[in-house]
DNA sequence: TCTATTTAAGATAAATTTGTCCGAAATAAG
DNA sequence: CTTATTTCGGACAAATTTATCTTAAATAGA
């Protein structure tokens, strides 16, 4: 469904903004280890989404990543996804045709559009606010 | 979505249901033109739908491949996407937990088993005859 | 200023997926 | 029987994704 690097910046935005929410900067480091993921492929996906914007980042001691507390309700689980993988996921034919719409469809067309345009609106409508609380009130959990 | 072997997979054997259901066996050739997909790949995915029973295939001249009429109805999407890709779109975490599930949640846990029960249905819902028949008026296409 | 620490960035490597090639096996037809 | 045709199977190659390593740049604190 998603690819690893998506996996990894998702459970990532969703700690650090856990941290965020109680003004504490995190680490690469303890990111990776809180997160179960490999430590440089991490760093990798972090480095994207703070070049769009979504993180920050800080070098040297006492450096790390952290989100402005007032943009975690705003930032949604498509512009994680977007800002990782691109719109590879929402374009597209499901059968990899390149011209595909209404008008020439390929035979899952129809069918294939409603998946997607629920899990386009599964995304938009998904807030890093509320995955951040549900981690935070231990509902939910990033690791194994 | 899906992989490139799932999609190559899925329009050849709706190419040949159609063909099946006018009483004509198909070459690889044939079906790698028609369905514009790589004909040596295309070789590979049709042999494993052989072996997993959904389509037969005869060596030789005049052989090729074709569908049973008798099954073409009873074949769903999800049984041909299960032959080439497995059932690990079906089952897993979202984020890639091994223990992911009610009782102990990943953060995306909720949301994204209501889009995966929404695209197991659809596949499950689909029958390959649907498909076929819709490429056969023409209402549907596999090219481009 | 110097040092230790942390992220940034680029090169490199491993793993997986996608794709090709070629000889073997089957088989229809002359 | 021989030949031409077609799928089968395995080895091989290219492309993409996943993952690592190393050096540079920033910066906090002594």
């Amino acid at each position: 469904m998603f690819s690893k690097a998506c996996e990894y910046g998702i459970k990532a935005t969703i700690y650090i903004a856990v941290k965020s929410m109680h003004q504490e900067r995190v680490s690469l480091k303890e990111i990776a280890e809180e997160v179960d993921s490999p430590v440089a492929f991490t760093a990798k996906i972090l480095q994207s989404l703070a070049r769009h914007g979504i993180i920050d980042s800080q070098k040297g001691p006492t450096g790390g990543f952290q989100i402005q507390e007032s943009k975690i309700d705003a930032i949604t689980l498509h512009q994680i996804v977007h800002a990782i993988d691109g719109d590879n996921i929402f374009n597209g034919c499901g059968l990899g045709l390149k011209q595909c719409d209404a008008s020439k469809p390929c035979p899952v067309h129809d069918k294939f559009v409603g998946i997607r345009d629920n899990l386009k609106s599964m995304l938009h409508n998904t807030s890093l606010y509320e995955l951040a609380t549900g981690l935070d009130i231990g509902l939910t959990h990033l690791k194994r």
